[in-house]
DNA sequence: TCCGCTCTTGACCAATTGATCAAGAATTAA
DNA sequence: TTAATTCTTGATCAATTGGTCAAGAGCGGA
């Protein structure tokens, strides 16, 4: 029994590799088929092992699930934890859509492993929503309102804002078999959307003298 | 066989009823559980037919999900196709947020139904997004473009400000459940949401002297 | 009323799939 | 080397589930 052991939870080399192997393979095996779509099989057969044998690790399909999401989960946040109250507002703010469009094209699985989840419920990780990631928004919120209390930024709701580019940076990787059919499937469109997003990020947040 | 029937395919009383009925429920289980998890049955139970009756209507599982899809599309982009060339730039795109704003309150399911197809490479609507949808979408590009060269819109990449209003706006209906966990579940989010969409849109897409 | 067509369903089938188990192979610590 | 532990897997099970079928019930036109 590995994930119960006797005292401290040491791990053979054997074990810690063929986790990895484990969960990188069920990454990509869920976000593409979702939780009830994907099988172990497949998962089994993407890595190398034999069913039984990714049994032995994780005793249940869902402890699959749930080790690729917390593990995947922290990665995904940091961008919105460097957001620094003692920053430029807009270059910050610039700062975090491009990280998130970075993630969006570098780790697009992830991205789709999270909106699959959330979409369908968010049974797993409903209390990391309610929990943790809300006090982190509602941490970097009240930063956002101190940038708008000073002047520094046009008044807009900070939650909504966050929401807004959230929506619109994960688009591209959860969307992205839609974009690429719309814009006729030119390999590099992150270049011409990092753009659009901050033009229309920085022309929208720019404090303006009340008229 | 009530599909293909020996010459018009006129339909029964009972048959138009029966098929309404089994799309609305099949509406909800998909949007909820995606192709694979939503099960015959649970169609079936939630309309209150057997299962057998079900598939005397629609042969396949995968028949009732497109049938679903088809039925859905046309009001899902009736509101782009609204957008107007003769009306004033600004006050046509807030009209259009405001309707896929209305569009995600009111029919979420739509939505997400969409939003769970394209998720997972869109394998029954991807001719649609490459024909139909494109076709649509590079013509309202131009009209957005036309009113950037008349100096009526800041300059935006048109194709990506309409995936901008696309994501933040279906956010709140596919997301949901993270919406409303990060805001605490206040029921009423949808007029704030619009204000900061719409506010973020006209200042962001004012046209702005070069300085 | 009567007849043909439509509609409905209980019983059943075959394939898929998550999970188990026992027995053997490989690894490790002594 | 050896013995204990860890790792691996073929065989197998039980539950789920998409789909079939035949037989009967219901409906509508003449």
């Amino acid at each position: 029994m590995p994930e119960v052991k006797t005292s401290a939870a040491r791990k053979t080399r054997i074990q810690t590799q063929n986790e990895e192997l484990i969960l990188d393979a069920a990454l990509e095996v869920f976000s593409a088929y979702g939780f009830r779509g994907a099988t172990v099989d497949q998962i089994a057969a993407k890595c190398g092992l034999s069913k039984p044998n990714l049994l032995y690790y994780f005793r249940r399909k869902h402890d699959i699930y749930t080790a690729v999401l917390k593990r995947t989960l922290a990665s995904w946040l940091e961008p919105l934890w460097a957001l620094d109250a003692n920053g430029e507002p807009i270059e910050e703010l610039s700062r975090y859509v491009s990280a998130k469009l970075r993630l969006s094209r570098e780790r697009p699985e992830a991205s789709r492993l999270f909106a699959n989840e959330i979409l369908h419920g968010a049974p797993a990780i409903g209390k990391f929503l309610k929990g943790p990631l809300k006090r982190l928004v509602d941490d970097k919120a009240a930063v956002i309102q101190g940038w708008i209390g000073a002047g520094r930024l046009a008044a807009i709701d900070p939650h909504h804002l966050i929401f807004a580019i959230w929506a619109t940076t994960q688009h591209y990787a959860d969307f992205d078999v839609q974009v690429r059919a719309v814009l006729g499937n030119h390999d590099d469109y992150m270049a011409a959307a990092e753009q659009a997003l901050l033009s229309l990020l920085v022309n929208g947040l720019k404090p303006r003298p009340k008229e």
